[in-house]
DNA sequence: TGTACTATTGATAACGAATCTCATTACCGT
DNA sequence: ACGGTAATGAGATTCGTTATCAATAGTACA
C-alpha cells in the first residue's frame, strides 16, 4: 500500500469551527474571516472558504443560500436533519424541527418517481425585536 | 403632473417569455441567453437577465437558487403560491401545491414570534427516467 | 530530538454570475 | 411622420468563490 496520508490538525480550523460556534446566526466566509481578522488572526481568506465547506460536509456546519445567492453557514447541532427560521435583518437563528415535512418531502418525491429526494426548507421573516423596531 | 412614463412591448421580451415557456424545467439567465442566440437571435445578454427578473417580480415567473447559487427561472402557472419537484439532472420539473406546508410556516414563524415569513421549499431528487439510467 | 514527507496554508490570479454605464435604437402617443 | 424617452446591448465593473503554487508546518518514524 501507498502512505497513510493522515488529516492534521491545524489553529486555522479550529478558529473557524470556535468563530462559528461563537455566533448564533449564520454567516458568510468573507464575514467570518473580517471577524477572526478583527480579532487578530492572520488567517487567510482562502483558508476560511476551505474550513466552512469541509465543516459542511463533515456535518458539523449547515449551509445555506442567501436570497442573494451567497453562501452562509451556521454551526449546528450535528446528528439529525433539521430547518431554519431566519431573520433576514439581523440574522438570528432558529433551529426547526420539522418531522412532518420530513416525510411530506419523501412522500412527494416517491409519489412523482422521483428518488434521492433531498429538500430545502427554511423560512425567513423579521423577528420579534426586529419587528418592533420598524 | 409629469410625463407618463409607460411600458413599452419590444420582441426581445416577448423572445425571453416564449423561450422561457417551450422549457419544461427551471434555466439559468445563461443557458436562455445561449439557448436564443443558437436559434438566430441576436438578444443581449443583459436583455436577458432584466426580462427575467422582470417577468419574475411580475409573477409570470418563478425563479430559486440552484444548490450552486445560480438563479434559475421557469415559467409558472400564475396566482397561487406553489412549490417545485426538481429533478437534479435533467431539470425535470413538476409544480407541487402544499396547502399544509404553507400553514406550517405560517404557524412556525410566528410561534417565535417571527412576522413577515417567506418561505423556500423545494425538493431536489432524481426523475424516474433519470433515476432508471443509473 | 531530529528529519523527511507531505498536507495545509495564504497571497494573488483567475473565474463566473450578475449588475452598471451610456451611447444608440426603436416603441408609441400625438 | 415626429419627438420624447423607455429599452437595448457591448463592454466594463463588481463581487463571491475557486485555482495556483511556493512556502510553511503537522506528524510519523528513526
Amino acid at each position: 500500500m501507498t502512505a497513510p496520508a493522515r488529516k492534521r490538525n491545524t489553529w486555522q480550523r479550529e478558529a473557524v469551527r470556535s468563530a462559528l460556534g461563537a455566533d448564533d446566526g449564520f454567516v458568510s466566509a468573507q464575514g467570518l474571516h473580517s471577524t477572526l481578522r478583527e480579532s487578530g488572526s492572520p488567517i487567510g481568506l482562502a483558508t476560511v472558504y476551505r474550513a466552512l465547506a469541509e465543516l459542511a460536509t463533515e456535518g458539523e456546519a449547515d449551509s445555506l443560500q442567501s436570497p442573494e445567492g451567497e453562501s452562509l453557514y451556521r454551526a449546528c447541532t450535528p446528528g439529525q436533519h433539521h430547518h431554519h427560521l431566519i431573520c433576514r435583518n439581523c440574522g438570528l437563528t432558529v433551529e426547526i424541527e420539522a418531522d412532518a415535512v420530513e416525510r411530506w418531502a419523501q412522500s412527494v418525491a416517491s409519489e412523482h418517481g422521483f428518488t434521492q429526494p433531498h429538500h430545502v426548507v427554511d423560512v425567513f421573516g423579521l423577528c420579534a425585536a426586529c419587528s418592533r423596531a420598524r
